[in-house]
DNA sequence: ACAAATTTAGACAGGCTTGTCCAATTCGTC
DNA sequence: GACGAATTGGACAAGCCTGTCTAAATTTGT
């Protein structure tokens, strides 16, 4: 939108840095407060501006709350894509490649502040607002779980993995290499690093272990005969 | 306290009843709105008692919240060693009944009404009760996991997994089957059964071909081997 | 049927929050 | 240095919510 000869001079400039500082501090007492609980003078003091400057930057504490989820939103996807383009397809070290794969992906998406903030908005006040969230689950869960399946699949095709569905195998890895950092999560802690890399080692072992092709293709198969 | 000849009829019936209500509807009004948000005059409406026996019951609208939240912590973790309990100790068809055994731990421990509602509580609020939510984090989760780890080490040591860590295995096998709910839970939604099948169902899959006993024993000491 | 306890509806004060308005001040730019 | 736009601090009304109080109505046990 901003069609200018001399580009980014054109809006003064503090004029933007206040509308993020605003964002950044409304996104961090939305998630502490809740809706409800979140109080347009604290979201103000934390932003360093004053009250009525909150009101002319987003006129309203609904649109300002649609304002920063949308932020959220394009800012966790953007950070997502760019992680899965680190995907190894091309793998020296299998097992220690997805490792690494899998601490960036927490490291960069989930564990840091976007991802902790849009998780907790999305599971505070997700079935309050319907349409604001949809949008999130399709562009995000959605798109993001296919583009992971699809590195997946290739590298099945390479003769790296054995995978019959590579959506199932993709929500699988993520849900393993997560599975330790389930109870930090659910509290809104922040994993140390060591713990990140425990569990995505441990996740990418047994992941390995169910879809790696040296023998457990047969045992694979066997259980599936089994069934 | 409450100590009679005739225990459960010296309160009068309908007072207890009425607790029950009060309590039932203001997990409710707690979960949909947090606590900034949640009313009383709400939950008295809701509840079909006037405002004034909310407060004589429970005295305080912090105090109601703790005793919602105690009262979910215990009636969950009873369920969920309940559950516990019928974990297929001697299985006649390992698979089969570790799918039965995931799904009943789904369908009568999480995604039922009080494990929906602790959980958002937990991730809405838990940061600001801290000593709340310790208590639920230690009988909870702590001794859950545990108590999982144990039948799987049993199992293992029966002969029919191949286990290095019980407790690894058991938080991934919970993380295995609710692969696929994930974003149902994270927007407050309630699975369909069919839904909760299909993870339990590939979960368990997926959790044999690493631990399974036939082969898969040899690429996991493969994939250790090769770490 | 009686007496005690509980529940109810409504009014009420006190406090907090949202959103608006305005005059004074500061900031960026020419 | 001067102009215009943005920002500030404060006052302000309106509304909502909590928690208390009261008197009337209801329920309970005997």
């Amino acid at each position: 939108m901003k069609v200018g000869v001399s580009p980014d001079t054109f809006p003064p400039r503090s004029h933007e840095a206040k509308r993020i500082s605003v964002v950044d501090a409304a996104a961090s007492v939305f998630c502490r407060e809740g809706y409800a609980g979140a109080n347009i003078d604290l979201i103000a003091a934390e932003a360093g501006v004053s009250r009525q400057t909150v009101y002319n930057h987003h006129g309203d504490k609904e649109k300002l709350f649609m304002a920063i989820v949308r932020d959220l939103t394009e800012r966790c996807n953007a950070g997502i894509f760019a992680t899965i383009a680190t995907f190894p397809d091309q793998p020296a070290d299998l097992e220690a490649d997805l490792v690494a794969f899998a601490v960036r992906m927490n490291r960069n998406c989930i564990c840091n502040r976007d991802g902790r903030f849009l998780r907790k908005l999305i599971q505070a006040e997700g079935e309050r607002y319907p349409e604001l969230f949809a949008e999130w689950r399709e562009q995000g869960p959605g798109r993001t779980w296919s583009a992971l399946a699809a590195r997946f699949a290739r590298l099945a095709y390479a003769g790296h993995l054995s995978i019959d569905d590579p959506d199932v195998a993709a929500r699988q890895f993520l849900a393993l290499v997560n599975a330790e950092l389930q109870t930090t999560f659910m509290l809104g802690g922040i994993p140390t690093e060591e713990e990140v890399l425990r569990s995505a080692t441990n996740g990418v072992r047994t992941f390995l272990a169910a879809f790696g092709r040296k023998k457990a293709a047969a045992a694979r198969q066997a259980a599936l005969a089994h069934a």
